[in-house]
DNA sequence: AGGGTGACCTGTCGGC
DNA sequence: TGCCGACAGGTCACCC
């Protein structure tokens, strides 16, 4: 379900209102990818500073200590001033002054994680090796098209693994690399400086522009309110096998990277 | 060191 | 209808 912009349409859905809040009671359910690194109790009292995110991470900084939050692959969050009992798979629930932040992650590959600082082991362990924010300045043309060159490996792939660039995941990498018009198994390292600066500047508008419109709503996403997005109805190629290009009119292709669907236009996309 | 694979967990869907 | 396998938006630990 999260990529980047359903992570920060989830963000910026609780965040203001969740701001200032103190903490009146949390709890966990079953276990996420990692446990939470202390007793629940202790977050009691507690108060929210702010809600920052990282590539796919939410960061909820406390007047002591910073919450990480990770929605895997199956995670959503909701924040209203109050809901109702919790339901199955609803792992964790925190109440505070000014309303209730739920976790609900059926798959259970999302974290929440507590640090005491933003200089604690598990940050650098977690957040130390990801790559620049797409949609931030830092996000420089001529960098990436350096740091392609150092890749063998298919753009695909690169796309989705973080170090270089984060918050790119399965819909979105096939969406930029058809809008860059680069065939997916393309070794990065071939890509000319005119293509990865196309490639910059898809990743940041087909990005840009999931976030304007909610994000996506392949399943079941929804951000802190429970509202669904819209991006899925404009995919272009993402789970449209067998279906006309609409650009050419051509099949759509499907083929598996790593493990993982990839969908592209082999009229449209070019090694 | 970089690159490839398995593992984590639950729900859904298609085929027989 | 029921069972079984394949697959789903992420990413870390481990192998070579």
């Amino acid at each position: 379900m999260p990529e980047l912009p359903e992570v920060e349409v989830t963000r910026r859905s609780f965040a203001e209102p969740i701001t200032g809040a103190v903490i009146r009671q949390f709890q966990m359910g079953k276990p996420l990818r990692w446990p939470l690194g202390c007793s629940p109790a202790k977050l009691v009292g507690k108060q929210i500073t702010s809600v920052r995110r990282r590539g796919k991470y939410l960061l909820i900084d406390l007047n002591q200590g910073l919450l990480l939050v990770h929605l895997g692959m199956s995670g959503s969050l909701r924040f209203a001033p109050q809901l109702g009992p919790l339901q199955t798979h609803d792992h964790m629930d925190m109440v505070t002054s000014q309303g209730t932040l739920r976790l609900h992650d059926p798959r259970r590959f999302g974290a929440v994680v507590y640090v005491p600082s933003e200089a604690s082991p598990t940050v650098q362990k977690l957040l130390g090796h990801l790559g620049v924010e797409p949609l931030d300045d830092g996000f420089d043309p001529l960098d990436f098209y350096r740091a392609l060159q150092t890749k063998k490996t298919a753009i695909k792939q690169v796309l989705l693994h973080g170090d270089l660039v984060v918050g790119v995941g399965n819909i979105y990498a096939s969406e930029a690399l058809f809008r860059a018009g680069i065939r997916p198994t393309l070794a990065a390292q071939k890509i000319s400086k005119s293509r990865a600066q196309r490639l910059h500047q898809s990743i940041r508008d087909v990005l840009h522009h999931a976030v304007e419109r909610g994000g996506s709503t392949l399943n079941d996403f929804t951000n802190a309110h429970g509202e669904q997005g819209q991006f899925q109805i404009e995919a272009m190629v993402y789970d449209r096998q067998g279906l006309p290009c609409r650009i050419c009119k051509n099949k759509i292709k499907k083929m598996v990277q790593g493990q993982r669907a990839t969908y592209y236009c082999s009229v449209c996309q070019k090694n």
